[in-house]
DNA sequence: ACGGATTTGTTAAAAGTTGTTAACAAAATG
DNA sequence: CATTTTGTTAACAACTTTTAACAAATCCGT
């Protein structure tokens, strides 16, 4: 919850890239690189982004595609970079839903500090958008950190059970080692027991599956770790 | 919730503060109009604004003071406005928690979007600053600092029942750690006995829960604090 | 300022959650 | 098919929170 905030920065230009990459590491942001729309696509199916940093000028989708494609299904914090200032492409980016447009060269504290004021705005929306998942008859409020059952009914979770399936839903159909669900469970970097995952996943198993001796919902990936398996609707 | 949201542009200059506030209006906005930073603070006095549009430049307290100060009570969108491009000026205004910043002559059209922009930014932000929170048929009113029941009755809160409740209802669905919550009763930095927190909850829980068993209002985070999870309408 | 009432802080036992271990079961390997 | 590796389970240990009772501090009317 108190996680570092991530960013992906898509921008075809290498150096500019990891520039911005490892400026935005070095102040204790968690980043990630792609250099066009469908690098962008691969990142945010595993691993969604609290802000986005977007060159306008892509091969293939551009900068304000993917602001428009991005803005119509997610709140997500979109900070438009262009090489050139053009009157046009800025409020036509601003008018898609960009919250910011920066003309290169950009001073790099500016650019932090409007980064900063955007998450802390994002957060704050984040927050009041009750974002609920559903699958097989469940219902998980990630604000709220209820599970209603099938028939209506609430379903206590603890702690860490509900950090778990909430991971688990995050990444659905996605192998999840043990060390990565330890991590958001505990929030503590150093390892611990890998077998605690394994009860963990057991005492949700016994809460969650119709028949726990053979689970639809979470399944097991011999050898490499779980993944969660039902639907998301 | 439809209502027009509420601009207040603050700037000496009379010809481009009545052009701001023109067309704001004619966009359907609801405008004020403050010379200086006196003038702006009475008419946030009676008239709390959604955001602020201020010229960096006025005689007495400058955009920059304005910001810093409005920024420490207040989580208002701002945007500044200046004459000149001047790096340090925008980094400062930007670092205080200014929003944006836009550099005359601007596109009125450009100016428009970025207002629209933060004005769907701060919509969250904004129902916190509200003095009434309704939460599971409760309302909790900070200014005269009474919780109003489900059946309408009064229901008292001692001083740290009351300040506990504030500060978690004003980080819903965030864990806030005893350090945190502690701080906040007391306004003490001396951190204290930290199982003191766990007794007011207990006795806000006791208020506040249909079930205290089975809190559903303040839940406890295991390990690592309580966080506020009812529905803040 | 005094005495009673209320609020706030402290403590320790009870209850609950999470982490660990070890025996067993299941799956993979050769 | 025997062996090895990996996952499941139950029981328990370690740790955290809840609860109740009490002590200290504060508030309030006289």
């Amino acid at each position: 919850m108190s996680e570092r905030s991530h960013i992906i920065v898509v921008e075809d230009e290498p150096v500019t890239r990891m520039t911005l990459t490892s400026y935005f590491e070095a102040q204790g942001y968690r980043t990630s690189e792609a250099e066009d729309s469908s690098g962008l696509d691969d990142i945010l199916q595993s691993d969604p982004a609290d802000l986005l940093i977007v060159d306008i000028n892509l091969s293939g989708k551009d900068g304000l595609e993917i602001t428009r494609e991005l803005r119509a299904v997610s709140e997500v914090g979109i900070i438009l970079v262009s090489a050139r200032s053009d009157d046009v492409d800025r409020i036509v980016g601003l008018e898609l839903g960009a919250d910011d447009y920066v003309v290169k060269p950009f001073n790099k504290r500016e650019l932090l500090a409007r980064v900063k004021n955007l998450l802390r705005r994002t957060r704050a929306a984040r927050q009041l958008t009750r974002s609920v998942r559903s699958f097989d008859g469940f219902q998980l409020d990630l604000s709220s950190r209820w599970l209603t059952s099938r028939d209506g009914k609430l379903v206590p979770l603890t702690r860490a059970e509900f950090e778990l399936l909430a991971i688990l839903t995050t990444h659905p159909g996605q192998v999840l080692t043990r060390e990565r669900l330890m991590q958001g469970v505990t929030h503590r970097s150093d390892g611990g027991n890998e077998r605690t995952v394994d009860v963990l996943v057991r005492r949700l198993r016994a809460k969650l599956e119709r028949d726990p001796r053979s689970p639809q919902i979470i399944s097991t990936a011999h050898g490499e770790g779980y993944i969660f398996t039902a639907a998301l609707e």
